[in-house]
DNA sequence: TGAAGTGTACCATGAGATATAATACACTGT
DNA sequence: ACAGTGTATTATATCTCATGGTACACTTCA
């Protein structure tokens, strides 16, 4: 499923919740999808089954999975996110900051212009 | 300068980083201007020596500041970071991933290249 | 020369987060 | 009943974070 980075300065459960909602909003986990257990990702990534907890209990809250008692966890629907317009800002500005520092970086308008031009195109193969 | 937010889960050293670092990128503070002392910011923020001194001296592994000895802290020339191709790239890949995320808190194609454009016209004010 | 201000390097300590281990309980499906 | 699911609890060890205190080498300026 994915691979953890022991040497990482993250800590453990923070790349399973990193990991994890990757898979789901880039659409590879699709809505309703099942997730591994608790159990059986703790064993898969030789990680405790508590650490695996901390991380689903992470995703559930800021929405992006949500689970039935005794059948599993399992990929939210975002129809039920009605678009969060407070995690909408903050995205905003965390890409308001990646832009400025490009332009620090060196690279002009017109660079950093391509480089969005050709993310939103990409957006055919993650769709 | 900046505040502090205590009640963060970011850690003080990393808020101070964060902060410092907007401060560089967006041009608040120009190159070879003079940074707060090491002592004299600890004081501002009421906060201990090494916690700045380690905010520091990340900024300056990363390349943001320089250091001369019994001289101060300076914001770096970015003239000196000769396009870093390899942070550029995980700069690339963190918008690819909010844009991923946006798309899936349901904006359209339209929306997301629409607040794209309207962050490249902001571009104005901050230079 | 001396004093003040600068960055830097230690060491020690307490608080909190992290990860582990081991149990136990309630729920669901077959 | 049974196996699999999420959940909760307790305890422990380790690490990071932040602090306090001290010391040293360097620069500038009176």
């Amino acid at each position: 499923m994915f691979q953890l980075d022991l040497k990482s300065r993250k800590s453990i459960y923070e790349q399973v919740v990193d990991n994890m909602k990757e898979l789901i909003i880039s659409g590879v986990l699709k809505p309703e999808d099942k997730l591994p257990s608790v159990r059986e990702l703790s064993k898969t990534l030789t990680v405790n089954p508590n650490t695996v907890q901390k991380a689903y209990r992470a995703l559930e809250n800021q929405g992006y999975l949500y689970t039935v008692a005794g059948l599993g966890t399992f990929a939210a629907c975002p129809d039920t996110n009605i678009r969060d317009e407070r995690l909408i800002n903050v995205i905003r500005d965390r890409i308001r900051s990646d832009l400025k520092e490009l332009f620090y970086l060196g690279m002009s308008q017109e660079e950093v212009s391509a480089l969005l031009k050709e993310l939103l195109t990409e957006r055919g193969g993650w769709k």
